[in-house]
DNA sequence: GGATATTAGTTGCTTTTGTAACTAACAATG
DNA sequence: CATTGTTAGTTACAAAAGCAACTAATATCC
């Protein structure tokens, strides 16, 4: 049975996660604000909406697990460049549907296609036997955290 | 072959890691700032100090890949609450050797026992052939983040 | 050994995030 | 149908991060 003593905190899962993400993230990140000028939480909405179709911004809160000031400052930005336009919701004033323009769609085509080239290069560290296992594992902690904690 | 016509961006790496990177680290987030008031990379340069002992505020950056300037307003906070202690290094005055303090030890210790329980407590959620070969895919990932791209 | 470059670390300023308070629209309840 | 509550989203203010310029100490190279 492992004890607290023999922990070695290089291992801690979420430092571990915390490491793979930013290092990972890295050269994408490059890539997205150097050609668009894109913030993440931008990015993180073009991609839902790209994949996704109309959203209300709340969708986009729950869906990315985003706050709403970060996706209301986000959607701001993306409208005032003409990634993205908002259309009322007919009998609720209150949300309206976000949609990409077709300049917005031609964005996220072109990212959604780096993310695959980037994915893969990433993916090429991992053996492949274990590539499956890991992406299965991630989208579990994705999900829930450390659950009940 | 697959091809980026049929990639799902919610399987994209990079985002799996963030995802999976702040759900996890949520809860014990919680425990160092409500407990001690503790910023992220303050509980980091603790962090690194219990484990290796006396580093310097260059170590600190390299080792944990934290830019200078966070880690010198973390170590800034750290001295001022007693955390720890700065002493000169003999031949060279330009840097100064970090030691944690006996306060900082205490500190230290427990957060160190806290994210051993934590780890449990995440790692719980993944069938138990499957941990290390999580763990190991992601130091892998955490070193040298997408390589080549 | 004096000019230039490099290394360590800090400070100032700008951008981004986080938190909470706020407006507006709708829903529910008496 | 007014009162209270809830939901959607924005805005204002404070905290934190990022970047670039700066100081100070040492190393290098003619």
């Amino acid at each position: 049975m492992p004890n607290s003593d023999t922990f070695d905190l290089d291992d801690f899962l979420p430092y571990l996660l915390n490491q793979a993400a930013s290092e990972t993230s890295l050269e994408f990140q490059k890539y997205y604000k150097g050609k668009y000028g894109l913030l993440q939480t931008e990015w993180r909405v073009i991609f839902h909406l790209g994949r996704n179709g109309t959203m209300t911004a709340t969708d986009i809160c729950t869906r990315a697990r985003i706050h709403k000031t970060k996706v209301s400052r986000a959607v701001s930005g993306l409208e005032r460049r003409r990634y993205l336009s908002r259309r009322a919701v007919p009998n609720d004033r209150r949300h309206e549907g976000l949609t990409l323009t077709r300049q917005g769609e031609v964005v996220y085509a072109d990212l959604r296609e780096a993310a695959f080239r980037f994915d893969r290069a990433v993916m090429a560290q991992i053996p492949r036997q274990n590539r499956e296992v890991l992406r299965r594992c991630l989208r579990q902690l994705a999900r829930v955290g450390a659950g009940a904690g």
